[in-house]
DNA sequence: CTGGGGATGGGGCCC
DNA sequence: AGGGCCCCATCCCCA
């Protein structure tokens, strides 16, 4: 009979005696071959380990007697070597310099594991998830059912050259799919087809993420690629940052696995509120060329599509693109508005969101939805939110012959008259309704009140600089 | 319940 | 490479 201390250690054992064995080419029967360095390793191993070698091994190589070989081109030795000393230790070197290239490795190898702690390590090093970070950490005092607590603790590895351990058996087996497997993104358990489905969640997440729902596919019939699940990070989320940690705060648990204690994640989370932007700016400098995987997995995708999204199957042409495209999965919404302070990903959209929103851009009455001019027509400010309403529906509300005020500090060539709302709180535009949903509750409160008055503001383009926090 | 319209987000691609 | 434009899909709210 053995305890569950007994199992592990057996297992421990058996990885490093497997370990030993792959250094010193000892019972070998696979070669992988990578950018021209040859690596030996076990069958057994690459299939427990890695979907592609599952279904490689299954389909194509039923001969035990010979030594397969495969032959990799769409990532570096380097990287297929930190791969392969996880499969083989359960240890991954991650750093800010490999773990795009690792996770893209890993998503061709379908090593959901890896893909995990890399994602992990991508939202630590940009700190864009805080809540759910917070909410991780709360849980170390009660762990939720399908998190193991020495995942939480080992399974990330933070800036610098840290190994990301996952060490317990219910870790791995959870990453590799099984049913109520942690997904370190949030509380959606990870599916038998690597998807936290979308439609389990609230619209409002899924409005951001429907560009992402990869195809379910059952693992014996989908390419490498599209096994990779990409996980948005909710807008909401993206608040803070957390630094690289410090060598001398780096410490060992008991079963001589890098670890950091839950505590001083905590501490770190609470004092880093910067860098982001930077971090940010090293993961895009060293995100790698993924060439030649739409032919590699016989997809028909065009030959020119280049660069292959980490965290999902989309393929751009250019890098730029695809750095713009990662925005949608880490959550980077470097664009806010100097308005209302909604953030955006993309410049564009905050200049077209302030268009409609503040500026009243559209000159269509937002009551009668005809067309107006400046002579027909006149903006209504409600709020951060302007409009135009027709001298008709003006009128109707009697709001036709305010007098019009002046801001003394319109320093643009903006002479639109705008009418202003405040006041009677018992009164309210009915059309504006609609456009006070997307407010914040105070300034709805505050929005709601209803006294027009008329006069000359800034409507302008403001010059909107994107921040980065 | 449904269709319409506004707001938003993302991809492609040109400059 | 970044900015910007165009287009389209989706979500949400309202009538």
């Amino acid at each position: 009979m053995f305890s569950k201390m007994d199992l592990s250690f057996y297992q421990s054992r058996l990885l490093l005696q497997l370990d030993e064995q792959r250094r010193r080419d000892l019972f070998c029967d696979c070669h992988i071959l990578v950018e021209g360095k040859m690596f030996m390793a076990h069958r057994n191993v690459l299939f427990a380990s890695s979907g592609y070698f599952k279904m490689f091994l299954s389909q194509s190589c039923r001969d035990v007697g010979q030594p397969s070989t495969v032959t990799f081109d769409v990532f570096s030795a380097d990287t297929f070597t930190a791969i392969i000393d996880y499969m083989y230790s359960g240890r991954l070197p991650l750093s800010g310099q490999n773990v795009i290239e690792v996770m893209s490795a890993a998503s061709y190898l379908q090593m959901t594991d890896v893909i995990s702690v890399c994602k992990e390590f991508i939202k630590s090093s940009l700190d864009i998830n805080e809540k759910e970070r917070d909410n991780l950490f709360s849980l170390s005092g009660g762990e939720p059912a399908h998190q193991p607590r020495d995942y939480v603790q080992n399974n990330v590895a933070w800036g610098g050259n840290n190994c990301a351990s996952i060490r317990s058996d219910s870790d791995i087996s959870g990453c590799r799919g099984g049913a109520g497997a942690w997904n370190p993104y949030g509380p959606y358990p990870v599916t038998s087809n690597l998807s936290s489905n979308p439609c389990d969640r609230p619209t409002s997440q899924r409005a951001s993420e429907r560009h992402h729902e990869a195809p379910q596919l059952p693992i014996t019939t989908c390419c490498p690629e599209e096994r990779v699940q990409g996980h948005k990070i909710s807008e909401t989320d993206s608040t803070t940052k957390v630094n690289n940690i410090p060598d001398d705060e780096y410490i060992q648990d008991e079963a001589g696995m890098d670890c950091w204690t839950v505590t001083r994640r905590k501490e770190m989370v609470k004092s880093s509120d910067k860098n982001k932007a930077t971090k940010a700016e090293q993961l895009y400098a060293t995100m790698p060329t993924i060439m030649g995987i739409a032919e590699t997995c016989g997809k028909d995708a065009s030959s020119s599509m280049r660069f292959k999204c980490p965290f999902c199957t989309h393929m751009v042409k250019r890098k730029a693109d695809l750095k713009r495209h990662l925005r949608c999965h880490t959550g980077e919404r470097p664009y806010p508005c100097q308005a209302c302070g909604k953030r955006f990903t993309r410049l564009e959209h905050v200049r077209s969101h302030y268009r409609t929103i503040h500026e009243a851009g559209k000159p269509v009455c937002r009551r009668c939805k005809k067309h107006v001019t400046e002579e027909t027509g006149q903006v209504v400010q409600d709020g951060t939110r302007r409009f135009r309403l027709c001298t008709d529906c003006l009128a109707e509300f009697g709001v036709d012959s305010f007098p019009i005020e002046v801001d003394d500090d319109d320093d643009d060539d903006d002479d639109d008259p705008t009418i202003v709302l405040s006041g009677d709180e018992d009164k309210e535009l009915p059309w504006s309704q609609h456009d006070r949903v997307q407010q914040p509750k105070a300034k709805l409160e505050k929005d709601t009140l209803y006294n027009l008055i008329i006069h000359e503001v800034d409507d302008s383009d403001e010059d909107i600089k994107p921040v980065l926090y």
